[in-house]
RNA sequence: GGGUGGAUAGCUCAGUGGUAGAGCUCCGCCCUUACAAGGCGGCUGUCGUCGGUUCGACCCCGACUCCACCCA
């Protein structure tokens, strides 16, 4: 149905709500027509209309890899941006939240690589640009569709702004941005100790480079022949390695110039035993811990980061032994071209066959693994493009000192500050063919390098044109780090740019935070003189409920589709094993979810993400709980089918102003939403959605669901009915509005039938949209609830007559279809409120109220057959005709117990004289009334023990 | 080896220098005309261990144990 124009509303069904609806709230079909609604009419695009001067709020998506498919972390993510997004722009902002993705160099790479290989052919046999051909036509697939399932989870993206960090424009920047650092110096070329994956045969920067700890390795000793400068034999030193095929790269042994047992050494050499080659054995204190093996270290400069420091300090010479592939290559003698762990094993054989193996030992030892391949990640020396960070990192580490950036939770300024006060270089390049080509030419002739915005023809330096192009290519997060600024349109100085830079919050995972969170601040204030965010919003991370990492091995991942969709546990099993669960993490799935996922829907898993704290590192998903929140849609469901059968056939409509009831509940309710809407909004503004979200499920569950829906039935007649009404259908939109940026769909569904003004939900710049909550205002405690202090207090009261008779219900069993008399008797504050509220009241008990006299229900035994009583400092009352002696003793006894132990703690302290005279004055107060009325409370329960 | 965070009910987690909370689970009762995906009521804790500061510590400080993550 096209929504029409005419202020006449848009209706979701065609027939009236409380006709044509189930019970049940079904999300599935109001989730996707609603999403189509919003979009088909704009509503996510930010407004570029000129003159247009409301103040912006924009988000920077972090672009989803394309290979992926949307995952825990991303519907974590997704939802936590859309709230802040949706709330913005309730407020009245221009939102603007840039959609994309990330190229994700080599994990695309490596995917498509796979893909090819089950067609027997390898990137090679393709040649690089057709191989990018078909990287490209594998992302156009697999690029929409994770889009897809962005807009699933509700996302309100501007997706007419989606970008793609291989996009010709962004290519654009990333080429001015790679010139101008090389320009200023901050760009340079040169060889340094790199991680080289053996798979993928690339470079990979410190980041992507894994530990896997205690590993059992072996620690193989060998000895080396030790001789003089005559070539004269000195015996021989035995050394320790976990790779003894490195080895053969050895230019020098290793000592403490203290150890005095090697003082012989100093100014020797070593012979290598099976290549003609001698080298010096040099005094390092720093390489060299004497406590550990031998205390003499053999030094290989160009395989180990260590061993290139100390080759560094002593000129020692850098001999590389292995070849790209992980093979030993041209300077290995006879060990040329084994594979390096076939190797290790050939040199310890050879080492056992000459007999200079000195036996081995296990070893608990840490691996570096590549990780995109896996592999174990060999040292290598390779000439590599840099940029120099240190004067990039000061500006980034100034911004988050003075405030201008603020991240959250502020914990992780610690770990920022230490990473970028002990920054290195970051390397760039990447042996990829996948990603940005690095925009710089060898000249053959004289070996100078252009390095160019324009593809160069001719070489800078000697004009020959005899050049080619670097066949490097840039790393994936080189790119990114230029995200919220290139996807404005930098390096050209758009209007987009003007507009919505510097964004306002950037939202992502924690294990970003060095890979792309510090390089986007350094990047940003680096080319746009700016910070490109002012607060870095830091999520943990998603497990399963034992607090496991999701992982495909382990069969845990949850599929956030499979979540909202529901899915057969039949289906779950199937994924897991197409994905390698192995039947440990099989059988956690069947032990776990033995019933599989029933249709939670997409609200549902927002409010389930947004229930956990933010400050916690660990987001410990628990179907359980996203169970409790579909309870709570199918609860908000229903209070809104209650609200619109009672508002048919009356002329009440919500007009987004409270009225000013004179009833209790009408009045009590609006107070409490006061409250509810003030922690909604400061929770929002201190990115505490926990706390914003708990808000609003507490007020609509315990105090609009469970008590003001009650208390409003007997008011729906009669005198009160008309302001009843209205207060039920003002309370109901304007909470509808307050839960809409985490419970879009519902609450749009809902709010679209309830009746209202025409000036509700209008766009604010674009008046010819249908009316959307999408846009409607975002609600305050000072304009949309009213305060009323009497209202809560007579509420208490209220409370503690209704909770004290049903407990007395529930202990003795008495069945709701019994009513009971409750006799009471209270002071004259109690005495006003239950005269007053008597209809209510009789209504929640079920049961009479009736007013007696203090003495009488004093002694209740004497007045009343088999009465229960209850009571506090302020009334008592009585209940007859229910007591079961044995269950009224033990509900007795259990109060007391409680009451005294609480007035016993009471008691100590005010007994303490030192409490009394250094604790404040308005401590000591509240403890004295406290005992005053547990005490009192303690007698009376005391009375009605002695008279059972 | 260095760093960061955590240890609170059976489970998953909030929380505050002044008598411990939520959701789920569990136990009763109830299909009370919005909701059984519900209602009403109830049970459950030496707040990791040991010291210290304080009138008072789950909260602040120190040490320790265990767990997780990050960096080398």
């Amino acid at each position: 149905m096209i929504p029409a124009l005419d202020g006449t509303l848009y209706r979701a069904n065609t027939c009236s709500m409380t006709e044509e609806l189930s019970k049940a709230y079904a999300p599935s079909e109001v989730e996707n027509r609603w999403y189509q609604f919003w979009e088909e009419n704009g509503f996510f695009e930010a407004s570029k209309v000129e003159g247009d001067e409301r103040e912006t709020y924009t988000i920077a998506i972090p672009p989803p890899n394309v290979t992926g498919t949307l995952h825990m972390g991303h519907a974590c993510r997704t939802t936590f941006e859309d709230v802040l997004i949706r709330y913005h722009r309730m407020t009245g902002k221009n939102t603007l939240w840039i959609p994309g993705l990330d190229h994700a160099g080599i994990a695309t790479q490596v995917v498509v690589e796979r893909i090819l290989r089950k067609e027997g052919k390898t990137r090679y046999d393709l040649g690089r640009e057709k191989f990018i051909e078909r990287v490209w036509e594998w992302k156009e697939k697999s690029g929409g569709r994770i889009l897809e399932q962005l807009r699933k989870m509700g996302a309100s993206c501007a997706w007419s702004e989606t970008h793609f960090t291989m996009d010709e424009d962004l290519a654009v920047a990333v080429r001015e941005a790679f010139v101008r650092l090389y320009e200023e110096g901050l760009i340079y070329r040169g060889p340094r100790m790199v991680n080289w994956d053996v798979a993928t045969q690339t470079v990979l920067s410190d980041l992507e480079v894994d530990t896997e700890e205690n590993v059992e390795g072996e620690l193989f000793e060998f000895a080396y022949p030790v001789v003089d400068e005559s070539g004269a034999s000195l015996g021989e030193v035995v050394v320790a390695t976990t790779r003894p095929e490195t080895m053969l790269g050895d230019t020098a042994l290793a000592i403490h110039p203290e150890d005095e047992r090697y003082t012989h050494l100093h100014g020797k050499f070593a012979q290598h035993p099976f290549l003609d080659r001698r080298f010096p054995i040099v005094c390092d204190a720093e390489l060299v811990d004497m406590e550990f093996g031998t205390g003499v270290v053999k030094v290989t400069p160009a395989h180990d980061p260590n061993d290139f420091a100390t080759g560094k300090r002593h000129g020692l010479e850098e001999l590389n032994i292995l070849n790209l592939d992980g093979t030993l290559n041209g300077e290995c003698g006879e060990f040329e071209g084994l594979e390096r762990f076939e190797a290790r094993k050939a040199i310890k054989a050879k080492l056992e066959e000459v007999g200079l193996a000195r036996g081995s030992k296990k070893h608990m030892m840490t691996l570096p693994r590549s990780q995109r391949s896996g592999t174990v990640v060999e040292p290598m020396i390779s000439t590599q493009w840099f940029v120099k960070m240190e004067g990039l990192a000061k500006p980034a580490i100034e911004a988050v000192e003075d405030g201008t950036i603020e991240i959250l939770p502020k914990d992780w300024e610690k770990t920022y500050f230490h990473w970028l006060r002990n920054i290195q270089d970051w390397c760039i390049s990447r042996q990829l063919w996948w990603g940005h080509s690095i925009p710089a030419w060898h000249c053959d002739t004289c070996e100078h390098v252009t390095v160019s915005r324009e593809d160069a023809s001719v070489c800078a330096g000697c004009g020959s044109s005899e050049i080619k192009q670097d066949t490097d290519v840039l790393d994936t997060w080189f790119s990114s780090a230029l995200w919220p600024f290139s996807t404005l349109g930098w390096p050209n100085e758009t209007p987009d740019l003007k507009r919505f830079y510097p964004t306002q919050d950037m939202e992502t995972g924690y294990d970003i935070l060095f890979f792309w969170v510090a390089r986007m601040i350094m990047m940003g204030i680096h080319f746009m003189g700016e910070v490109p965010f002012s607060r870095v919003l830091l999520a943990g991370l998603v497990t399963d409920e034992r607090g496991e990492k999701m992982s495909k091995v382990k069969g845990n991942v949850i599929d956030p589709l499979d979540v909202i969709n529901g899915a057969e546990l039949s289906g779950l099993i199937e994924k897991a094993e197409f994905n390698g669960a192995q039947p440990k993490g099989l059988k956690y799935l069947k032990k776990t979810y033995p019933d599989g996922f029933a249709e939670y829907g997409t609200d549902a898993l927002r409010m389930t993400l947004l229930s956990y704290s933010p400050q916690s590192r660990r987001i410990a998903l628990s179907l359980k709980r996203v169970e409790g929140y579909r309870n709570f849609s199918n609860k908000l469901w229903n209070a809104a089918r209650f609200a619109l059968m009672n508002l048919e056939g009356s002329d009440a409509k919500a007009t987004g102003k409270p009225p000013e009831p004179k009833a209790l509940a009408n009045r009590w309710i609006l107070d409490r939403m006061a409250s509810a809407l003030e922690s909604a909004e400061r929770g929002l503004e201190d990115y505490r959605l926990d706390d914003a979200s708990g808000a609003l499920y507490h007020f609509v569950w315990d105090e609009f669901c469970d008590w003001y829906l009650e208390l409003s039935k007997p008011l729906l007649d009669g005198d009160t009915a008309e302001e009843t009404r209205a207060t039920l259908v003002h309370v109901l939109e304007t909470v509808l509005r307050a839960l809409h940026p985490m419970m879009p769909f519902i609450t749009e569904e809902i709010w679209q039938q309830l009746p209202k003004s025409d000036d509700l939900g209008l766009h604010p710049v674009r008046s010819e949209l249908p009316r959307s909550l999408i846009v409607a205002r975002y609600p305050t405690a000072a304009v949309d609830a009213r305060r009323d202090d009497q209202a809560s207090l007579d509420i208490v009261t209220l409370k503690a007559i209704v909770g004290g008779a049903r407990t007395i219900r529930g202990e003795h069993q008495v069945a709701w279809k019994n009513p009971i008399e409750v006799h009471w008797a209270g002071n004259d504050a109690v005495q006003t409120v239950l005269r007053r509220e008597q209809g209510p009241i009789e209504k929640l008990i079920g049961g009479t109220l009736i007013e007696s006299e203090e003495a009488k229900v004093e002694d209740a035994s004497a007045n009343f057959e088999d009465a229960a009583v209850f009571g506090d400092e302020t009334f008592k009352a009585a209940v007859p005709n229910v007591i079961d002696k044995e269950k009224e003793r033990e509900r007795i006894e259990r109060s007391l117990k409680k009451l005294e132990k609480e007035l016993g703690v009471l008691v100590k302290k005010l007994g303490n004289e030192k409490f009394v005279s250094r604790a404040p004055e308005d401590v000591v107060e509240k403890a004295k009334a406290d005992q005053t009325r547990l005490a009192a409370q303690v007698e009376q329960l005391k009375a009605a023990q002695a008279r059972l």
